[in-house]
DNA sequence: GCCACTGTTAGCAT
DNA sequence: CATGCTAACAGTGG
């Protein structure tokens, strides 16, 4: 669910909708997701305002008024959702962040006090605070690789010509390069014609530049549609996605490759479902 | 009921 | 060092 596009989505939401609000306090619910002192956490972040929100990777991160950010990741089941502070809760909701009334701003429907829940269904997901003059010292982030949706094609093509190992694991590790997840990298390897399992020193300077390509392109239109729903994911306003119905392999086994019509493949790799056309995707 | 599977990744083993 | 499994968790489907 949450790989970049959908971090992405809930970033420009955030963005829209809470930029400038003042946070009352926050209540955590189940205290595994703060990996921090909780008391330390709320104290960090109440009573202050939200000034910027960024993404990094697959991270979100949220810049307060006091010098501190605070640095979410969803995980696998992870979601932010704005509701009135009046709604009753809903089951796996772990941590909720509340602002005070008068800086509330969402649309007009929105009457009164509301507040940012953090939900997540398999607790994968996590949330700290850290001093954002820091950041570069935050090993969460330090060790991330460039992002996927920045990264210049040459330095693209320079980045894994070094590389051993299969095409696909190393698209996964967000240490080599930052934001891809099991769906995007699937998508962008049938765009760019490439087998999941093939072995990178194989690949043509050629192949990676497409790849690049290809991986811009499936990006951008996955956040134009909002990112992908599959089961869990939702924006902050609490509506899915809709890049799921332009997948073209991620979950179409056995139906027809859109691109040439033979049956859509499975197989694992690194332990993930990885689909693909063996048609249109040759290992070379 | 049991087992396999699911969008992520830290941590450990190889 | 690089790469590969497993576990963390909850729910669903066969």
């Amino acid at each position: 669910m949450p790989e970049l596009p959908e971090v992405e989505t809930v970033v420009r939401g955030l963005r829209k909708s809470v930029i400038g609000n003042k946070i009352k306090d926050v209540k955590i619910i189940f205290p595994g997701i703060v990996k921090q002192n909780s008391k330390n956490f709320k104290k960090v972040v109440s009573k202050n305002k939200i000034i910027e929100i960024r993404r990094r990777g697959k991270f979100i991160l949220i810049d307060l008024s006091n010098g501190k950010t605070i640095l979410a990741h969803l995980g696998m089941t992870g979601n932010f959702i704005l509701v009135r502070a009046s709604s009753p809760l809903n089951k796996h909701d772990h941590l909720i962040v509340r602002f005070y009334e008068n800086h509330s701003k969402g649309s007009p429907a929105f009457g009164g006090a509301k507040e940012l829940r953090y939900n997540d269904q398999r607790k994968f997901g996590r949330i700290k605070s850290f001093s954002t003059s820091k950041e570069e010292n935050i090993f969460d982030l330090k060790k991330l690789g460039p992002e996927s949706l920045n990264i210049s094609s040459s330095d693209f093509v320079d980045l894994f010509k070094k590389r051993k190992g299969r095409i696909k694991s190393a698209l996964l590790n967000q240490q080599i390069i930052a934001g891809l997840g099991n769906i995007y990298v699937d998508e962008s390897l049938f765009e760019a014609k490439i087998h999941p399992s093939q072995k990178i020193d194989q690949l043509t300077p050629q192949q990676l530049k497409k790849l690049h390509q290809a991986i811009q392109k499936i990006l951008k239109k996955a956040i134009k549609a909002g990112g992908s729903s599959i089961e869990n994911y939702y924006n902050i306003d609490g509506e899915i996605g809709s890049f799921q119905l332009q997948h073209k392999v991620y979950g179409r086994e056995g139906l027809a490759c859109k691109r040439c019509g033979t049956k859509i493949k499975r197989i694992k790799i690194s332990q993930r479902s990885s689909y693909f056309c063996p048609r249109c995707q040759k290992r070379t």
